[in-house]
DNA sequence: GCCGTTTTCGGCCCGACTGTTTTCAGTCG
């Protein structure tokens, strides 16, 4: 991707740290700068070469940001955060992972104690010296003490393949609770990003206390973090669980609220204001002849709450899929009813890409496409890696083995009672200079599908990526581009590329850009997707699946494209296999 | 520091929980 999220993340060193001096406004407004730099479609770096005046069309983004942001792409660095950085040299992402400790916290801790680590900050409290401090206590050393480990071992955010599956374990519990109305998973995991911070679920109840009690005692709590009658948290497998409960008869505006993002409950908030009306998590409420709008939660007439489409009509918008709500145009889409029609699991028909025993995947031929069958495809393309880099143990396939490799697919045809048509192709990796690696022309010709994906090179300081990835998708032979950034979640960075360049370059050349569906991945991602969408590209759901298991990936690629605003029109394996060798030929 | 005017200043989303207070600040979402 572009630098949009190292510029987010240098805007947000300097929120922290102008909240550690007490400094008002100035911290929440560089967050917002931060957050809309890092979901902008345009790489930042692009805006600066055409000058501040673009730097400044982002929104919360004005002369003295903007200014920053041009200073730091252009030197490297901006002088006033390492002015800051000077007066304060607290590690602070280190330090406010610590689970209660914030900037301003760790601001006083650094004027009282001079503590700067995480590991100063365990010895100050080992030694109880905080608790002498003005404004702390036992209570609050002791919650450092108890939670430095976690903030050590946890800075990450989870995957989303890994939360959430407990997410609905959690909400299968909670089904099972006396005097649960209703139970729904909400914030980023009912958002499907790719990663979370905590799993977030709301119930409708009368009886908030019991069903806080019943969570924190249920066997798979293995610490309660906090409980009341509103509000309940615990870890879970080290995710932190927050469950909210409310009234049944306010559930639809809370599951709204809480579901957010942040950005897109701004939004809504305001258009709310616009009318003359409130939105909270208890409701919507006509406010046009109440004086003091902010004087209550439930102030004026009611117009909606139990439902949440029925919250969102009552704002005169569509309802909104999950998905869609990152502050990306949806609400104004909403009003306007022109919300895509986005796919769903049942618009896909097929799966792409997957890999076999022939290469490092753990199931024969026939065994993945019987699994394809039975997973309801009606095609499957067998994508083995080719020779070159970046596949495991040396066991890409040569010319010879592709070849090969038709023979035993027409046989297993026959041999499968299966029902699944079957195209033949390879994932071949994408060089350094946007090549195709160590498979000939011939038998890319030979060929149904071919899949160029870039394994090596991946390196952060590569720089940008734009040109190598345009030189793939503009290959004549070329169907489909492979998890195009590379990036595995939490493990390695996505490499640097211009979205709306490639977007365009695989619009004009015909070829599909792959949205990677394995949890790991998930690559490309929604903004990105949608860059794709609006430039004209063809969208591929792939699983890569290396064995029948993986199949089921697929939901994870379905809900990514959703995120990237994709009709099924927009998808390859939307279309028959007819629609498909269209495509191809 | 930004933004949108009832346009060059005044307001900035807002509520629950905790711990420390004795009316509130900080954190979190």
């Amino acid at each position: 991707m572009s630098r949009n999220a190292e510029v987010a993340r240098e805007l947000e060193a300097l929120a922290d740290l102008y909240e550690a001096q007490g400094v008002e406004y100035k911290p929440q407004m560089y967050r917002r700068a931060a957050s809309n730099v890092r979901d902008y479609p345009e790489a930042i770096e692009d805006l600066v070469e055409e000058g501040q005046d673009a730097v400044e069309e982002i929104d919360a983004v004005g002369d003295a940001i903007a200014s920053k942001i041009v200073e730091y792409i252009e030197t490297g660095e901006i002088e006033k955060l390492e002015q800051l950085r000077e007066e304060l040299p607290i590690d602070m992402d280190e330090i406010t992972s610590v689970e209660g400790v914030g900037p301003k916290t760790a601001g006083r801790l650094y004027e009282s104690l001079g503590i700067e680590t995480l590991d100063d900050l365990q010895e100050a409290a080992e030694n109880h010296e905080i608790q002498e401090l003005e404004g702390f206590g036992e209570k609050t050393e002791q919650n450092i003490l108890d939670h430095i480990g976690f903030a050590r071992e946890a800075q990450k955010r989870s995957r989303l393949g890994d939360g959430r599956p407990l997410a609905e374990d959690v909400e299968d519990f909670l089904e099972t609770v006396d005097d649960v109305e209703c139970v729904q998973v909400a914030g980023s995991t009912r958002r499907w990003r790719p990663t979370i911070g905590d799993i977030d679920v709301l119930v409708g109840s009368t009886a908030g206390e019991a069903v806080g009690e019943a969570l924190t005692n249920w066997e798979r709590a293995s610490e309660t973090i906090e409980v009341g009658a509103t509000k309940t948290s615990i870890r879970m497998d080290r995710l932190r669980v927050d469950l909210r409960v409310v009234d049944p008869e306010e559930f639809g505006a809370a599951i709204q609220y809480f579901t957010g993002s942040k950005d897109h409950n701004i939004t809504l908030r305001n258009l709310a204001i616009d009318q003359g009306k409130k939105i909270n998590e208890y409701g919507v409420f006509d406010v046009s002849a109440v004086d003091d709008p902010q004087s209550g939660q439930r102030v004026g007439d009611r117009l909606a709450g139990e439902r949440e489409d029925e919250v969102y009509d009552a704002l005169g918008c569509d309802w909104i899929p999950p998905e869609l709500r990152e502050d990306r145009g949806e609400v104004e889409a909403a009003a306007t009813g022109d919300l895509p029609d986005l796919i769903g699991m049942g618009d896909v028909h097929g799966d792409l890409h997957t890999h076999t025993d022939w290469s490092d995947g753990d199931e024969t031929i026939a065994a993945m496409l019987e699994g394809a069958a039975k997973f309801g495809h009606d095609y499957v393309c067998i994508s083995d890696h080719g020779e070159g880099p970046g596949v495991f143990g040396d066991n890409g396939l040569s010319d010879d083995d592709i070849r090969d490799q038709r023979d035993e697919i027409e046989a297993a045809r026959d041999e499968v009672d299966a029902d699944v048509e079957v195209f033949h192709g390879i994932e071949t990796n994408v060089t350094e200079d946007g090549e195709l690696a160590d498979v000939s022309e011939d038998v890319l010709e030979e060929l149904d599908v071919v899949i160029a994906s870039p394994h090596s090179a991946l390196g952060v300081d590569a720089g940008d990526q734009t040109d190598r990835l345009v030189a793939a998708v503009e290959h004549d032979l070329v169907d489909v581009l492979g998890h195009p950034s590379g990036r595995l979640i939490n493990e390695r960075p996505a490499m640097e590329f211009d979205a709306t360049e490639l977007a365009e370059a695989a619009a004009d050349a015909g070829t599909a850009l792959e949205v990677n569906s394995n949890p790991a991945r998930l690559d490309l991602w929604g903004a990105a997707v949608k860059a794709g969408v609006e430039a004209g590209a063809t969208i591929a759901i792939n699983t890569d699946a290396h064995s029948t298991g993986e199949f089921g990936f697929v939901e994870y690629g379905v809900h990514t494209a959703r995120r990237g605003w994709c009709e099924p029109a927009d998808v390859l394996n939307a279309r028959d296999a007819d629609g498909v060798r269209d495509f191809l030929d």
